[in-house]
DNA sequence: TTGAAAGCGCTAACAA
DNA sequence: TTGTTAGCGCTTTCAA
């Protein structure tokens, strides 16, 4: 029924002859009421159409059923399937959102937000923002100040906190791997900007699959992009003139995969007989590109569902008073995605 | 620094031997409170690191300086584009955001999730996703119960209603003009998903600059994808077959067109001399295609914003008690963005 | 199984 | 300029 304005537990509990608690036991399916009493209660609730409000339960609980979100770059893919993830478990998991994007990487920008969070009863946080540069820093003055779980995506691994990662290091090795297994002798690699904890793992896992194969690796070798597409052209073009004899090239992401791609189709390149060419990322169009790129698939979906569900763990098991509970670093494995740009069709 | 407890209003008024009203008013920046009071109070708070509750400030003001916002499909480039600018324009406001992402585009779900919203008390909401098939048909029965704000993106205007979208009945319109005026003389069409609202107007725009222009336009001229790549790559490889004289074709998204492109590059048909491509959306990675795209750009971030700004005005009239705001209509304008994939480099 | 009383932390309205 | 009173709408605790 349609109400001109919002009953309260109040009304109910007149509407229905009982006391407030027992509305409040009903709306909470506690079994402490009579079967008819509940019955009653509930008719009323229908016919007035009320609803309880969940600020005045937070207020009153001290627990708000709501997760902090903090995330940054939405305007890129990465983050977006990420938080796509989050909203997915959390909505299974009955928690709600309160959202705030980085505008900056760096962090001063902070306290404040943590505060908002806390001043909103967020039962815990999750910390979507990628590491660059000295973004953590923070970590070590403020984290005895959060006296809420907290849990950070895709970062360095560290004791004192809990940690949900895709092994960017491992994906960048396997994909340097199947290059090397192609029988190519000289892979190039264009990073991303390695301010990011993820470029410079990636990096390393390119640097350390050659070592191990006993590749030589200068840094004639490789060139710095800023993920975007247009960076990359630029990072590959100066990386062909210096590398000139590369025949792989290893691109830190996909959208800089797909310029060196267009860059390689301008020059008469072909992909993959004089050069191949692999990404990372796996977004979705990687497969429709032309050639369709070898990419390594981070499945960052899994990612923000495996954090909300860890999240969800630590809010529940300090709830239930088990003491501090221990962070855990898990480590999500990413896919190799072989295509024609490494190999052509079998 | 740091405390154990959070304190609160009391605590402070106590400590600084003033009332918690006069707390009150230090903290919300009232003017009526002598300067040496309001100095020893915020040194109070500062002493016990005191933070307001935004919950409990909630709960006694009646509002929550939060919005709702409902999305879909943030596993795609486009609707977490509009997210971003949502949370920019947000936090520029003051105000905080709740997010929910519907995990269908169906309708079946809606009721409760305003409930939720409701229950938050959020000033208003913001509903970005879709407009799909009789995902909409909600609005006629329940948005009398809706007494907050709301405002609808990218959807058929309706006076009943705040509508912010994008223009993509005439930036399809545009672009198709663009092929005409390169004297393409078949131009074909791969549609989105046509329960799409955007779909269909793109595919009408289309039709119409064809119509205007006395070219014939029959079924044989188009075929319909559901915005993927993949299915982009089929609608058109069906396209090519029942039209094959076809010279020119607008391809609904940048993802189909971006599947499109590889299709003509393994068909060697060249682009843009055999057949012109064009797109819609204006991805960042399309200028990076080989060879690059011309398309439509939509800019979802202006979107997004525009949404929060003309949403917190509907918020603001109405605590200022204007009465019933007439609900106003916007359309932005999209740009054209012509590139090689159309026209050879001039 | 039910209810009364006392809060949760803050602010609006009024009074001084 | 400041304080008092009475909520906001719900839950916890304790008693019946």
């Amino acid at each position: 029924m349609v109400t001109k304005k919002k009953a309260t537990i109040y009304e109910v509990a007149r509407e229905a002859g009982v006391s407030r608690q027992t509305v409040s036991r009903v709306i909470n399916g506690r079994p402490d009421v009579a079967p008819e009493t509940r019955k009653r209660v509930k008719e009323v609730i229908e016919k007035l159409g009320y609803r309880p409000s969940a600020i005045a339960r937070s207020l009153s609980q001290r627990r708000s059923y709501t997760f902090g979100v903090v995330t940054a770059g939405l305007k890129y893919i990465g983050p977006s399937r990420t938080l796509s993830g989050i909203t997915e478990q959390s909505e299974e998991l009955g928690y709600g959102l309160l959202l705030k994007e980085l505008t900056s990487f760096s962090a001063n920008n902070v306290h404040p937000l943590l505060q908002w969070f806390i001043a909103h009863q967020v039962d815990g946080i999750i910390w979507a923002a990628p590491e660059i540069g000295e973004n953590r820093s923070w970590l070590d003055t403020l984290l005895g100040e959060i006296h809420i779980p907290i849990l950070f995506l895709t970062m360095e691994k560290r004791k004192d906190v809990s940690v949900v990662s895709i092994d960017n290091y491992l994906g960048a090795k396997e994909i340097t791997n199947h290059l090397i297994g192609l029988g190519r002798k000289n892979i190039g690699h264009v990073s991303g900007p390695l301010d990011w904890w993820e470029a410079r793992q990636r990096k390393q896992g390119w640097m350390d699959a050659l070592s191990e194969k006993g590749f030589p690796c200068t840094d004639k070798m490789w060139t710095e992009g800023n993920w975007s597409s247009k960076s990359g052209k630029l990072a590959f073009q100066e990386l062909y003139e210096k590398f000139p004899e590369m025949d792989a090239v290893f691109v830190g992401n996909d959208q800089m995969a797909c310029s060196v791609l267009q860059t390689a189709f301008e020059k008469n390149i072909r992909v993959p007989q004089d050069l191949a060419v692999a990404g990372f990322d796996g977004i979705a169009e990687s497969e429709f590109f032309s050639p369709a790129l070898t990419t390594v698939f981070q499945n960052q979906h899994d990612l923000g569902c495996t954090a909300v569900q860890e999240l969800a763990n630590l809010v529940e098991n300090r709830l239930e008073g088990e003491g501090e509970i221990k962070p855990r670093q898990i480590l999500l494995e990413p896919e190799l995605l072989v295509r024609q740009s490494t190999q052509v069709s079998i």
